[in-house]
DNA sequence: ATAATTAGCGAAAAGGCTTTCGCAAAAGTC
DNA sequence: GACTTTTGCGAAAGCCTTTTCGCTAATTAT
């Protein structure tokens, strides 16, 4: 017995069960022509010796290696902390998981070289990526969509991709009309996002459309930097300092709700009892915060799972 | 020229450089005898042609993957969207890609047989364990640390497991002279986390010891059954039906005090007027409610760099 | 000028799996 | 019973690197 031997492979099994290497693996893998009865008997050895195929041999002979690439970049560098998207990542992550997938971040600079979105994938041989919150999109994202892997998107990325999000449409509607059955029907204001960003296009357009069906024309929209609590906090500034103060608002993310809360208060301005204001995306924590924010739920599991859905096909 | 060829790989390079495979090789890796000139040549050429060395065939032909597995396992279900642990897992992330490793998830039911983390990570030749908020431990765990892989973690899981976490006495402390100092000298209570975890018991020696060195004997102790807000919520429910209210309280986590603080809310206690509160943990998002927790903060960029440094070596 | 090192390089094996293809035996056809 | 088809299995090539070891050619020492 030698003592420093390798992990069990495939030929100690062979040799075990006394067929050859390659009737194993059919075997193993349910694939081929194998008989029923050989089958069982090296599926048995197999759990019997505890072996397990090695994981990178197994992908460097087939073409797949059942690992989904993550493309995450945020402005605020929090990664993965991010209280949305993280959320959106953690159900993606356990409807792949169920699938037999798992998932990696795709890291560019690797060893000594730095690798485009496309050279990764292809090194690491990853069967599809998953695009979320791309803050401003690379000019990689093209080469990577020619490419041919399958790629999903939180984002609106490009036509050519299957793109998973929330009907921001409905959504700025859904938190418009909230506002006017409030009783709100004029004065009222919306801090977009920043308006580059489609879904940023899309809430601001389910806001106008509901204040124009109702015959509402005293609005007035604050386009924000970006989704963040400063954001809110500086548009909320410059709201305060604007001749009339709205009596209702409807903020495109909850950050940003939170940041113009902040400024409100500090302007003994109370809310709900001066102003009013609903947010976007049900951050989850905000739940458990008084005064509770209303807010426009995301189903991030929804989203999360039908990306994965979508991406395995 | 073949249309369905394959990625570049090492023998195209050779080719084209005139080398063999070997030094090819050895000018890639930097190692091995090999003189400048040839290098830089191969070097250049690689550069050119686009060459980057498949990941697999390299873990396959090495021992080292640059991959750390990353055990996460919690109560909540939430995983990676936990606020406080996403955030050391950010930044441990952050620290490991920049010395060239990347981090994956365990997953131990892959393709059809399940794997205990032992071979999961032998399996996948990954090079190193970071446990995080493993809420029970598994009996899995013992077999994973003489498997002699490197471990760290940030719960205390074992004597011969380095790990990285907060001084929770000190917090403990700190907590309760914070209330001490606001003037609170009896009828202080705490809201401790399950005893069975180490850092809840940290933290209510900190809290008892604090009290004993100022001679306050007027306080009180409740366990909650976990660090959650639901629990922290029943505590509180708990300390209400009690006989004497507190005037103060150290929560053991922040969820646990925000989850305090809407049950006095409901009962009109009113937070901070009737009763301070405390927290642990430092949850970002907190900083941005009203009323702000105040909170004993851990540091999670330095528990996630520490974790990374001492895992690397 | 000859002997002893050293530097530079390549052939081949190892690492562990899948898959194609061919062959013999078993089964089915008439 | 002769002929075709199906079935079960194995040899060998492919996937892509790294690494050991031995062989020249170039240096250095004497």
């Amino acid at each position: 017995m030698n003592e420093k031997k390798n992990r069990v492979n495939i030929f100690e099994l062979a040799e075990e069960t006394g067929f050859s290497t390659s009737t194993v693996s059919k075997a193993l893998n349910n694939t081929g022509r194998i008989s029923e009865k050989t089958k069982k008997l090296i599926l048995d050895k197999a759990k019997e010796i505890n072996y397990h195929p090695s994981f990178h041999a197994k992908v460097l002979s087939q073409k797949k290696s059942w690992i989904i690439a993550i493309i995450y970049s945020d402005n605020l560098g929090i990664g993965i902390s991010h209280p949305h998207f993280s959320s959106i990542l953690e159900n993606f992550k356990q409807a792949v998981e169920r699938e037999g997938y798992e998932v990696t971040f795709v890291n560019r600079n690797v060893g000594n070289t730095t690798m485009t979105y496309t050279e990764f994938c292809h090194n690491r041989k990853v069967d599809g990526v998953f695009i979320v919150n791309f803050y401003r999109l690379s000019n990689q994202i093209p080469e990577l969509i020619d490419s041919g892997i399958p790629i999903v998107s939180t984002e609106n990325t490009d036509k050519n991709v299957t793109t998973i999000t929330s009907d921001d449409l409905v959504g700025g509607r859904l938190a418009t009309e909230y506002l006017l059955n409030l009783g709100h029907n004029k004065n009222v204001c919306h801090i977009a996002g920043p308006l580059d960003s489609i879904s940023a296009q899309k809430r601001l357009q389910g806001f106008v459309e509901v204040m124009n069906e109702n015959y509402v024309d005293e609005y007035k929209i604050y386009e924000a930097v970006n989704y963040g609590f400063e954001d809110g906090y500086n548009q909320a500034l410059e709201i305060i300092n604007s001749e009339k103060l709205p009596t209702a608002i409807f903020a495109a993310s909850d950050w940003l709700a939170l940041g113009a809360m902040k400024a409100f208060k500090e302007h003994s301005i109370n809310v709900p009892e001066d102003i009013s204001i609903i947010g976007y995306d049900n951050v989850e924590f905000l739940q458990y915060t008084s005064p509770a924010l209303t807010t426009i739920s995301q189903n991030k599991r929804a989203i999360g799972e039908t990306a994965a859905k979508c991406l395995i096909e």
